[in-house]
DNA sequence: AAATGAACCTTACACTGTAAGTTGTCAAGC
DNA sequence: GCTTGACAACTTACAGTGTAAGGTTCATTT
């Protein structure tokens, strides 16, 4: 009894801020899977319930989480050069990813209407109304943008290169003899080569979207289908 | 005891195919994260662990519902002109994710490395290869419209269309004083508007694609960055 | 000094995946 | 026809999960 006292003591008390910092460390080190309220517990040196008082369930306190990321970006000033502006935003979110790689598969999953989420989703939409689109070409933009951004997101944290998920792997030896393409393509697949390939997207859909708003209209360009 | 005797031989035994069929109805009835061995056997008339004699964890389970999905793919015929090939490519992943929204986040969490998805990829590779891309355009190619379609995926069937998952919801008073761009652009948030975004994206990587192919140098084409 | 209420703990419940052991069923060999 | 063996299903049990309900401690206010 006096030991949960001087545990609980040594950490001084509990607060939201508290939590949260330990819920990042506890995920990223336990992964998304292996996260609970008892091993963030164990990591605050409290028990389970005594998180209760301060979030009534996990679902607020991955809001709180995912509040404290998104709250933290701000959408890129109006004085840049608007390209940049795209650029600066999509790298934002990349980089939230990149730093919370355990917990990245959550963010692209959630659903985010806080406030604060909100607030971002409000300004981001903002910045393609900016890029001279009309109310309908903007909001498509923001969701193909967005399209892209989440996998880039997804699978640069949790994909392929992130090694296997399956259960019936398979050799080297089977993987160079019956799937040549991906063996050669695999080259390319390593996290030192994330950016060069993000950018090259991202770049895409930049120029795609510079060309829209110059008057160029999509699709078919060689009367293709 | 006669009872459960009873409730088996109405279904007759067991065979991968019916639990397969079973896990697929209980996923999208229960939803991912509602779906469980026993709710899966309480579907089949059988015990819980009867499952465990035809695959030996929840994970191969999974692995095996999700080479039925991609193995019921086939590359896109190399007679069909380029672009289209690579449409169709596209418009089969998507199609999984609409057919199974439930299991959607799943299918695009999932790291697909059994011989089945193995073969699916390489030959999604070559199709870019196809295009006239190097190894290394092509890799880099395959994972942004990778990112894309995965993306489109998770959105379409997980996202925010879907509706809200936040703790702290926002009345419609207050999304319409505060965060009128997410209003507006709202209007072409809904599932019935799927289809014409995602086309409208698909189609500015597959132009920039044909861009890149026929010569043209990528990125600030107008001296921007 | 008494009362209040926040912060934390304890216990308990229904659920999860699954390890281990047991029973029921049926086909093959004698 | 009986026995044997294998397979398929069941039963039980365990460690883990989120969290509801209620109990305890202690600083602050009155």
């Amino acid at each position: 009894m006096d030991q949960s006292i001087t545990k609980q003591r040594a950490r001084g008390r509990l607060s939201r801020e508290m939590i949260e910092d330990a819920a990042f460390e506890v995920i990223e080190r336990e992964g998304l899977s292996g996260f609970s309220m008892r091993k963030l517990a164990a990591a605050l040196g409290c028990e389970a319930m005594s998180i209760y008082h301060h979030f009534p369930s996990v679902a607020h306190l991955h809001e709180a989480l995912i509040d404290r990321l998104i709250g933290a970006l701000e959408v890129p000033d109006a004085g840049l050069p608007w390209r940049q502006r795209m650029r600066v935003a999509a790298d934002d979110f990349r980089r939230i990813g990149r730093e919370h790689p355990a917990y990245s598969t959550f963010i692209v999953t959630y659903r985010m209407n806080s406030p604060t989420c909100l607030a971002w989703l409000n300004g981001i939409i903002g910045l393609f109304k900016d890029g001279g689109f009309d109310a309908e070409r903007g909001a498509r933009l923001f969701r193909a943008v967005g399209y892209y951004l989440m996998g880039a997101v997804l699978d640069e944290n949790a994909g392929y290169s992130r090694g296997p998920s399956a259960v019936n792997t398979v050799s080297d030896d089977q993987l160079a003899r019956d799937y040549p393409n991906v063996v050669e393509a695999g080259r390319f697949f390593g996290a030192a080569e994330f950016d060069k390939t993000f950018e090259l997207g991202l770049d895409m859909l930049l120029d795609e979207m510079e060309r829209l708003r110059d008057g160029a209209d999509i699709s078919r360009p060689s009367g293709k289908v």
